[in-house]
Order: C-alpha cells, then sequence, then structure tokens
DNA sequence: GCCACCCTACCGACCGGTCGGTATGCCCAC
DNA sequence: GTGGGCATACCGACCGGTCGGTAGGGTGGC
C-alpha cells in the first residue's frame, strides 16, 4: 500500500517518461512536477531505475493476474482469444503512459531484472501460444499461419498502441479492442 | 554521398543506439567507436540531435520510395498490400536496429521535425488506407473490420519486429513476410 | 500525566563526474 | 596559399545521488 507522496511521484514520473522518455527527465524534473522534494524521492527509492522499475512491475503484475483470469475461465479458443485481446487492449489504452514508458524503455532493465521479465513474457506468451495451438488442433482455428507468428502479431499490435491511441479520440477502448479481436479472429479462420 | 567516416559515425552510431538508447550513448562513446574524434563528427553534424534525425532521414525515405514503387505496379488490392507488407517487413528485417531507434526514440524528434515527420507518416498511412478501402469498395475485402484498424494493425506488427526478430532465428524475413501477408490478408476475407 | 527516546518521513545544499558542444589550429590536396 | 577535413584541449551546465539534519507522532517507564 503505498502512501499518497509516493503514489504522486509515481503518477507524475509515468507522465513525463511517456512524454520526454526516461533519460531525458531529471530527478530534479520528477521531485518538481510532484512537488515533493529529493528526498522524498530518495527515501521511498533506492534510485532513479528503481523508480522505473516499479512502474513496469505494477504494469506486468496487472496483465499476468487478467490473463491467468481468462484462462480461468475455461472458454472456447476463439472465445478465449477474444477476452484476452480484448482485456488486453481495454487495459493498455487506459495506461497508455505506463505502456509507452514499458516498450521505450525496456532495454534499460538491468541483467538481473531483465532475466526476471523475459520468464515473466516468456510465462505470458506461450500460455497465449497455447490457446491458439489448441484451436488450431481442434479445427476451431486455420493452421494456415503458424501460432507463434500470429501470437506475435497480436502481442505487437497491443504494444504498439501508445503509439497512436489517443483518450480523446473517435473509438473508445472497448470499440478499439472489438475490432481488434475480431480482426485476429478472422484471420485464424 | 557521403563520405567514409560519415557513414561509418552513421553505422557506429546506429548500433550503438539500438543496443542502448540515444541518450545512454554519448558522442565520446560513438567517437571511440567509429575510430574518429569529436571533431570529425561535429564536422559532419551539427548535433548529436542531428546525427539522430539523419538515421530517420534514410529509413523514411527508402520506405517511402518502396511505398510508391509498389503502388505505381497497379496490382489489384489484395496483390498490392501482400507487396506492401512483405517489402515493409524484409527491408525492415534487414534494418532491426535503425527500426529500433526510430520507433525508440521518435519522441525526440524537435516541433519542426516532428511536424515533417507526421506528414510524410500520415501520407503514408493514408497510401495504404485507401489501397484497402479500395479493396473493400469492389467487394475484394470484407468490410467487418474498419480499414483504419486494418492499417494500424499491419504497420503496427512491423514497427514492433525489432522486438522480437532475430536475424539468427528459424525463419528468413522472406517467411516471415509471407507469413505476416498471409495473416493480414486472411483478417480481410 | 509526562518525559525521554526513538522512528519514520522528509528536507535541500552539496558533490564528483559526465555530458554535449566549442575554439583553435594543423595539414595535406589541389 | 587556401580551404576542407579533421585533431585536441577545454568549457560550463547539469546530472544522479548523498548526507547531516529536522519535525512530529507514537510509546514505554515511572
Amino acid at each position: 500500500m503505498p502512501s499518497a507522496t509516493e503514489q504522486k511521484i509515481i503518477d507524475v514520473a509515468v507522465r513525463l517518461f511517456a512524454s520526454q522518455g526516461y533519460d531525458a527527465t531529471s530527478v530534479q524534473e520528477i521531485v518538481k512536477a510532484a512537488e515533493v522534494t529529493k528526498g522524498a524521492l530518495y527515501h521511498y527509492f533506492r534510485s532513479k531505475d528503481d523508480l522505473l522499475f516499479e512502474i513496469y512491475r505494477l504494469l506486468i503484475t496487472a496483465q499476468s493476474a487478467d490473463m491467468d483470469r481468462i484462462i480461468g475461465l475455461g472458454l472456447s479458443a476463439a472465445e478465449t482469444v477474444r477476452e484476452i485481446l480484448a482485456s488486453l487492449v481495454i487495459s493498455t489504452a487506459e495506461r497508455v503512459d505506463e505502456t509507452a514508458v514499458f516498450v521505450r524503455e525496456l532495454h534499460r532493465l538491468g541483467e538481473d531484472r531483465m532475466t526476471d521479465f523475459r520468464a515473466e513474457r516468456r510465462r505470458y506468451h506461450e500460455t497465449f501460444l497455447a490457446v491458439v495451438e489448441k484451436g488450431q488442433a481442434d479445427g476451431e482455428f486455420s493452421s494456415v499461419v503458424p501460432a507463434d507468428t500470429v501470437v506475435r502479431i497480436a502481442l505487437g499490435v497491443v504494444n504498439q498502441l501508445p503509439m497512436w491511441f489517443r483518450p480523446d479520440g473517435q473509438k473508445t477502448p472497448a470499440q478499439l479492442a472489438g475490432e481488434i479481436a475480431d480482426f485476429v479472429l478472422a484471420g485464424l479462420r
């Protein structure tokens, strides 16, 4: 349970990192915008990198939990794919800044954290892959395009979302989620 | 026609920017790795930003030329989409570093250059969009998913390519290009 | 009831080091 | 001899991080 000060620092950091990039944002800038002092920031975070990692952690945790929940529903392959994609698109659209930072600054993770991250992403990827492969094996999906390429395409789209999705645009996240899921499922028939 | 020194600086900069990020790469590092001096770098480039922008310019110019060439062939909508995607995937796979830098550091462009860039990307986007819309109007493609979403998905996949494509992986760029084009076209039927 | 003690939360001046960029001049091809 | 193509020495700004200190609330001994 983060304190109000800690939460404020994270919120401001996400916004600044998203709009200017991690390196281009100084710690001074963050504390000024968050109306706290450097002492406060370094009281809660061991380093600037730690702050960045905390942003990642919150995002990854939420996404993994979401996927596990959907898998647990025991739906058909098509319904599972639709649910996973839709929920991923919606949660990403609601957190464009976090996702933008995440995608852009991923390479900054240190050795250890990168290893942890890869393991978690691999798990995520393979869970999704298994759903698609099962759908293909059962004849519910076409096998023309290999399952791994399909998964790469589907997840890639979501990562690119921050590049063009605008919260004040014409389409709601839910609409968009429907369209993207429709398209991917159409490609699987 | 760039001199050998200039080309060397660009090549090295692309490699370093791709692996460490723009801000995390110092000018010192670039000149050392390129075996030139700071004087040489600042002789050819007005600033570090200029160097980055030159990388963008080379990439965008090549992509736009490619698309114009394909449009000029006068193929059917499906064939045009296939050609555009395939050639984009292949050229991106051959230039993963440039693309990685491009996608990751886009936000660093200054006001003016950002405006220019948006205009060029818009042109690119709309050219592709027009092909899809024509295909839908002619009944060659399904209209279930709006054309703009399809274009966003297709181009998004390409931008994400550097995240997972490995030149030494199992699939050749041409194979991958085929699979991606297949999938997008399947989604359009 | 109160005081000594401590602990968490926070402050902000300051530090060593690095950064992008510049000023100046050599040198060789033409 | 002169100008393009560099080399070298150097600058001031700014960066992430530190550190001695403080404010204020809880708490146990008496």
